[in-house]
DNA sequence: GGGGAGGTTCTTTTT
DNA sequence: GAACCTCCCC
């Protein structure tokens, strides 16, 4: 019988200290666990590993301490990665305490949270409380009009590359004026601070923010508001922080300055699992902690809840080669279970159909599918998968891509709104001003923007003026015009009318809708279906305001559970997860260890990788099987690879190796002997840079264990260096015609051609002459 | 202003 | 290999 809810908004509150001596939240925990609730005040750091609980944990600290009347559910900031945890974690302290937990403003992301405050404090960096919140995409769009305006070629310098660079900054928590000269270097040769700079003023303008944004303004209001920071100081008594591994130097920033006046800071996290350092994740912060908050009290949760021995000691063999972690050592008292399977094959499709009959002979023997999950490094593998399983008939469903949000129809139907909502909004305007085909094109748009920015005035306001004068052809006027009595049309009409209802119109009446009705491609269907959904997901909101918040802020695309089916997701994805049964695909160098990260990062990177199977591992409850290929499809070319370090680090006593290839282990293997200096094509073979050869050097790449004999090996004999073509030979090109070779670059060619230049030509598109 | 042809570039991804 | 982008031609 659950004791009195002791809800503070609820009118019977009883004394709940003497209700019960144990509260029913504390019930289930172990020990370390009881004391991460248990102690409320002073700064506190759980180290809490893969799968010990950590969930329930902090459920039930918040829980406590509103139980226990030590705060107010107001009174307490509780930051998640994502909105996923956060609802999650709403629900579960609402089940606790049974009753609804609408009382808890403050949990929620650190953007969401981020944002929240802006609304109230936007004056104080200049903006208004409604400022939209920019996505990805217009901001790149922002940026590419900075870098033209600056007249910077954007092919070598792209937007992108600024983008990630304005991102770092700003997870840095700096502002243009804190970018360092190397820094700024690093974009159109020192341009980087600049072009900052004038982006940041351009959103100003528009009265837009950026995710960056969300925090950094906060950051900065807190920084040189005093009154605003006493504010938050005072009321948030208690702080608690979830994946704190994940923080990036902003938030952590902004944690140090809340936490300051009462520190009663509880921050939760896994070294281990740290793998979002390409995302400007600092680990340092969590390795810190203690040197942050002098008297610091350290819980470690170390009992597993969810894997096998053999599991565990698999992937706890794997992350003893970091080095600088905080430590912990995982047990579980669960019975010994199978050994992980780690399986050879000769492909990736042969990878694709030996996982599937893995999968329907579990399934034959009763297990659910949903029990099931593929997790692979890049999202390209899945490819792989997702054919075999057509094939066969394997229901399944591939997590990540594109976000409900992020789909072009849905930009598409926001954008309309934002122009309705935000006139000034320019970058709204200019994606769906000519969406559907109204004949406004370059030409229309580069008078419109020399109108505005003449004027200095929004774009949908030049509109208004420019249909006035002669400056636009008649029919660009006419359509341009056209628009903007509807624009004029549907403001009037926004206030009176559901907005959901508003929304329907608009989409209606500018031709939008039946731009797709009449798209005879195959996805039409299905955009005009998302249409639908985004109108019907407006009636659950109050203001379009906030809907649009929650559209950009929150909304992801949990299409509703449908019937059973394998989960395919890449590693990242998969963090928090469990399944039954995992197969964890593609573990081979270069795959997993990942290339590209390998070559831009180094050791860090390879730490983090090894994270990262770590996670991988850690996500299996009963069984776990490691595949790798000998032999796969990059990038449309044919590369043999060898098994991934990491396949090396496993504790042979935990592990079952197979393979599946003709003539077994030893065939396979002399066959990768056999090739001699492993190196000797790499360099030549193109995209195998110098982590390659560090690699090989260094000794990082593994020597022993079973099928590890196969050494280093990374011949590339889709594009294989071509031996009918040298320095200086004269060659024959169907476009260029003939030429002669200048330099070699894998299988790119710098080619003198007689009649059209020199040119860079793929080696491919010539043969000799 | 739109369509087609080449050339280029390919992680991880939440907010 | 394939998606994406840019440029060029109609």
């Amino acid at each position: 019988m659950p004791p009195a809810v002791p809800f503070p908004n609820c009118s019977r509150v009883t004394e709940p200290a003497l209700q019960s001596p144990e509260p029913p939240y504390l019930r289930a925990l172990n020990p370390p666990q009881r004391e991460a609730v248990l102690t409320t005040e002073g700064p506190l750091l759980v180290l809490a590993g893969a799968g010990t609980g950590k969930t329930a944990c902090l459920t039930a600290r918040l829980a406590h301490l509103i139980w226990t009347r030590k705060a107010w559910p107001s009174e307490i900031l509780a930051v998640t990665f994502t909105n996923k945890a956060a609802r999650e974690m709403k629900e579960r302290v609402a089940r606790a305490l049974g009753q609804d937990v609408e009382g808890m403003p403050w949990l929620g992301t650190f953007h969401a949270i981020g944002a929240k405050m802006l609304r109230r404090h936007a004056e104080l960096v200049g903006l208004q409380s409604n400022y939209t919140i920019l996505d990805t995409d217009d901001q790149l769009r922002l940026l590419k009009q900075l870098i033209q305006a600056a007249e910077i070629d954007e092919k070598r310098w792209p937007p992108r590359l600024l983008a990630g660079l304005i991102d770092r900054w700003k997870n840095g928590g700096w502002m243009p004026a804190d970018v360092t000269p190397g820094e700024s270097e690093q974009y159109a040769n020192g341009k980087g601070q600049q072009l900052y700079h004038a982006y940041q003023d351009r959103l100003k303008d528009l009265n837009a923010c950026d995710f960056g944004d969300l925090l950094l303004h906060m950051l900065v209001i807190l920084k040189t508001h005093r009154d605003v920071l006493e504010h938050y100081q005072q009321r948030f008594k208690y702080i608690l922080v979830d994946e704190y591994q994940d923080t990036n130097s902003a938030q952590y920033l902004w944690l140090r300055l809340l936490a300051q006046e009462r520190k009663n800071i509880c921050v939760v996290g896994d070294d281990d699992q740290s793998i979002y350092s390409w995302r400007g994740a600092e680990v340092a912060n969590i390795l810190k902690f203690e040197k942050d908050f002098p008297g610091a009290k350290v819980v470690r949760l170390e009992q597993n809840y969810r894997s096998t021995p053999h599991i565990l000691a698999a992937a706890s063999g794997v992350i003893a080669h970091n080095g600088g972690r905080l430590g912990k050592e995982l047990w579980t008292d669960a019975d010994e279970g199978e050994k992980v399977k780690v399986i050879g094959v000769w492909d990736g499709p042969e990878e694709a159909r030996r996982v599937g009959e893995e999968i329907e002979a579990f399934q034959s023997k009763g297990g659910s599918l949903d029990d099931v999950a593929i997790l692979v490094r890049a999202q390209f593998q899945t490819r792989e998968f997702e054919d075999r399983f057509i094939q066969i008939g394997l229901p399944y469903r591939i997590i990540g891509g594109f976000r409900f949000y992020e789909r072009q129809e849905i930009r598409d139907a926001l954008a309309y709104l934002r122009v309705v909502t935000q006139p000034a909004d320019d970058l709204a305007f200019e994606r769906i001003v000519n969406t559907p085909k109204r004949g406004l094109g370059d030409k229309a748009m580069a008078k419109l923007h020399a109108y505005a920015r003449a004027e200095n005035i929004p774009l949908s306001l030049a509109a208004k003026r420019i249909i006035d004068t002669d400056e636009l052809t008649p029919q660009a006027r006419r359509s341009l015009g056209d628009l903007v009595a509807n624009f004029a049309r549907w403001r009037d009409t926004a206030n009176d009318l559901p907005h959901a209802e508003l929304a329907r119109i608009v989409l209606d009446e500018s031709g939008y809708t039946a731009m797709w009705q009449a798209d005879r491609s195959a996805e039409a269907a299905g955009r005009l279906e998302n249409l639908t959904e985004l109108a019907r997901a407006m009636e659950e909101f109050d203001t379009l305001g906030s809907f649009l918040e929650h559209v950009s802020l929150v909304m992801d695309n949990d299409a509703g559970e449908d019937r059973e089916h394998v989960t395919i997701m890449t590693i990242h994805a998969a963090k928090g997860l469990e399944f039954d049964t995992i197969f964890l695909a593609g573990w081979e160098e270069g795959v997993f260890p990942s290339q590209r990260s390998l070559d831009e990062g180094g050791n860090k990177s390879l730490e983090e990788e090894r994270r990262l199977a770590y996670v991988a591992i850690t996500r299996a409850r009963r069984l776990a099987h490691i595949v790798h290929a000998a032999n796969r499809r990059i990038y449309g070319q044919w590369t043999s690879s060898i098994p991934s370090r990491f396949i090396g680090e496993l504790p042979e006593e935990h592990i079952d190796s197979e393979t599946s290839m003709t003539g077994g282990e030893s065939l396979w293997r002399a066959n990768w002997s056999e090739q001699g200096d492993p190196f000797a094509n790499v360099a030549r073979a193109g995209g195998r840079g110098p982590g390659w050869r560090r690699a090989a050097t260094s000794g990082a790449l593994p020597k022993t264990g079973k099928v590890m004999e196969a050494r280093a090996s990374a011949v590339s004999f889709g594009a294989k260096p071509r031996t009918d073509i040298a320095l200086g030979q004269r060659i024959f090109h169907e476009k260029f015609g003939y030429g002669s070779v200048q330099e070699i670059e894998g299988n790119k060619l710098e080619i003198e051609f007689e009649k059209a230049g020199r040119k860079r030509v793929l080696d491919s598109f010539v043969e000799p002459a």
